[in-house]
DNA sequence: GTACATGCAAACGTTTTGCAGCGAA
DNA sequence: TTCGCTGCAAAACGTTTGCATGTAC
């Protein structure tokens, strides 16, 4: 779960276009494999690794090893929200980054596009480039930061 | 090091005035908190805890309590940069916001005024109030982001 | 049959907690 | 003299590792 070296993502929807991936990369398809998957399909967002192995009668240790090796073909991605664990997420669709609220604990989920201008102007200033898939921007949603005043 | 309910700033520069200031909170002096700060006085950035630990003859659970105690009454605040522990610092000058290389670990301090364009166009865009006080903004610096296009 | 993947157990690094006793005020 | 702070010990938490066994291919 340390540093990424940014594997290439990869396009999949179905569980079963994932179990095929899981296959071409040569990993075997094995049964807590399988069911890590199935449960990371059935999240509805990023999930700790945690709570993975609490709902998957499943080894703590193969889930993170499956977690890594799923991660190192592309198939997962993990992230860091706050403090806390680092939580792994389905890395089929469109690339995420995300920003999240220290206070109420949601989760905003953004496209590429929208975070560009933040990007340009983080890049203009000090010559950072930036990608918030991995860390999230950490901060106050509006509605907390307008409870926040009063 | 849980969630920090923004303690107003203290202003001090030297260790005496830092001593004053533990005093004047109705904290004591002992010579384990003395030593931590003297610490933090030498120390040329945020320093994580277990450093702290191994270069100070002090238990553990001393530190941790006072990093939290001169915390809270404003003395040292914490950032958290990419993977890694919390990072101590001491919170007497200005405010402080954090950018962070996860290739080269370099750490770029920034002022509140030169993140206010950043600041602002996540505002715009996403409502969020951000402070990267607490936690930086993690990329890849000007001289990594250049060798990683090579 | 041969790797690769598994569960179990033990350890890791960071942080927190309980408790009896020391010491700053 | 008091109550805050200490060290010690143990535990919590998320995560990693070693190893013998099991199983997908």
């Amino acid at each position: 779960m340390t540093f990424a070296p940014d594997v290439p993502a990869l396009r999949f929807e179905t569980l079963e276009e994932a179990i095929a991936a899981v296959r071409e990369h040569g990993l075997r398809l094995s049964t807590p494999r399988r069911l890590l998957l199935e449960a990371l399909f059935a999240a509805e967002g990023p999930v700790a690794a945690p709570q993975l192995v609490g709902r998957l009668s499943i080894d703590e240790s193969s889930v993170y090893r499956n977690l890594e090796a799923l991660e190192g073909v592309g198939l997962v991605r993990h992230v860091h929200l706050g403090h806390g664990p680092g939580l792994y997420v389905l890395a089929g669709g469109d690339e995420v980054e995300y920003l999240y609220c220290e206070h109420c604990e949601k989760v905003t989920a953004a496209s590429p596009e929208q975070l560009e201008p933040v990007r340009e102007s983080i890049r203009r200033e000090f010559g950072y480039q930036t990608r918030f898939t991995h860390f999230a921007i950490v901060g106050l949603c509006s509605g907390c930061a307008e409870r926040a005043v009063s």
